[in-house]
DNA sequence: AATTCAATCAAACGATTGTTTAGTTTTGCA
DNA sequence: TGCAAAACTAAACAATCGTTTGATTGAATT
């Protein structure tokens, strides 16, 4: 193995992901990852800090990715919003770990370092989905809606269905109650994405008919 | 100090939901409630069992309000939705901790019987909304809209807006960008209830004009 | 007054926590 | 080849973890 220091990031982010933080032991995470223990502290200095190492490593993926929609879809708002919807379906469906992290530390709030990093990532993207939102206001295309909570009922939204569906029989029959097929990822992560695109078209759209 | 048990309960539900399960120690609980570290045993056998108590005793608070709809605002579909609402709203402000707790035992998923009482208590409720909105459905006055995933928009949506408005100055200044007056909880508390009404009725009302 | 039983306590249980130490191996460069 | 720096290790560190023990208190019952 080359980079160890890179593995333990992997591997910590899938642990913390999946038994949080007080939750996963030093030793529990260098046995995972096939390291002695010393080298957490040798590679991050502290435990505390590893976690500000994934949010910071793992992190910077989305940070640009937003921005990027501007000279690609130009000019055209709602293809914009189309796009924003789809990248974060597909971000919190393929980092679930990552996410519950994130999520974890925000409602915690313990360690200040941490909930630091994630504001500044979260209000980058945030701004720039703002961003896209009033450019469409002022375009006359989009209603003037409260864009903030708009933001945030796209992201709750996804987080609400893409965690709760991991979860017990009793909810999962709750998504498909009829139907005695097994649900999959892909077919829950495309009934979010029409759903939001229905709702921000209603919710958005100035009807012209 | 009478009832002992139930201040436990209550000491824990909000240690708990402010450090989590495994952030909490049995010595921190039972210094801030003022009592024998051996009194959480005695009571309830393990800390993982006090976690499933705080759960069933508090959690039946929720179980039987919605149904309570049903015979007050008869036959009005709109009007209880925005009822549900309402309490939504009223019940993730008023019990933080509570929630917290709910949906951090749900994103791990370790505890089996404590998810086991969780999707119970939710499944409860969501039928019920289920109901009114297949209600309102049938009556004509709704759309045919995907329920489930509805009912977890509103959910989700409320969820993320309390849960970041307690964070860092970043995310806050998001949420009020001009006005430098204190942002206070029944005005976020009002502004999502507004915002997800107004979604609801372009989202849910047909429009007969 | 004697007995019973639940409530409460300080103290100790062994196990595990995150971190450090002191020593060894490996690596890259002169 | 020699040597210093980096990488790595087993072992120990003190602290804390959840839980149990065994003794003591208090109030109610016989």
């Amino acid at each position: 193995m080359q980079d160890k220091r890179g593995h333990l990031i992997e591997v910590a982010e899938q642990l913390f992901g999946q038994y949080g933080f007080e939750g996963t032991s030093i030793r529990q995470l260098a046995k995972e990852a096939g390291v002695n223990i010393a080298m957490i502290s040798y590679y991050f200095g502290s435990k505390e800090k590893l976690v500000q190492a994934i949010i910071e490593t793992k992190g910077q993926r989305f940070q640009n990715y937003i921005r990027d929609l501007d000279p690609v879809e130009n000019a055209d708002p709602w293809r914009k919003i189309e796009k924003v919807i789809e990248f974060y379906v597909n971000m919190f469906s393929n980092n679930p770990h990552f996410q519950s992290i994130v999520f974890r530390e925000v409602a915690l709030a313990q360690r200040s370092e941490v909930a630091e990093s994630i504001a500044k990532m979260v209000a980058g993207n945030m701004s720039a989905i703002r961003q896209i939102l009033e450019e469409g206001i002022q375009a006359g295309v989009f209603r003037q809606v409260d864009v903030p909570m708009t933001v945030a009922m796209m992201v709750g939204t996804i987080r609400q269905i893409l965690q709760y569906r991991r979860i017990s029989d009793q909810v999962l029959t709750f998504f498909e109650p009829d139907s005695s097929e097994k649900v999959t990822e892909s077919m829950i992560r495309d009934r979010v994405y029409a759903f939001l695109v229905d709702l921000f078209r209603q919710h958005l759209l100035i009807r012209n008919t």
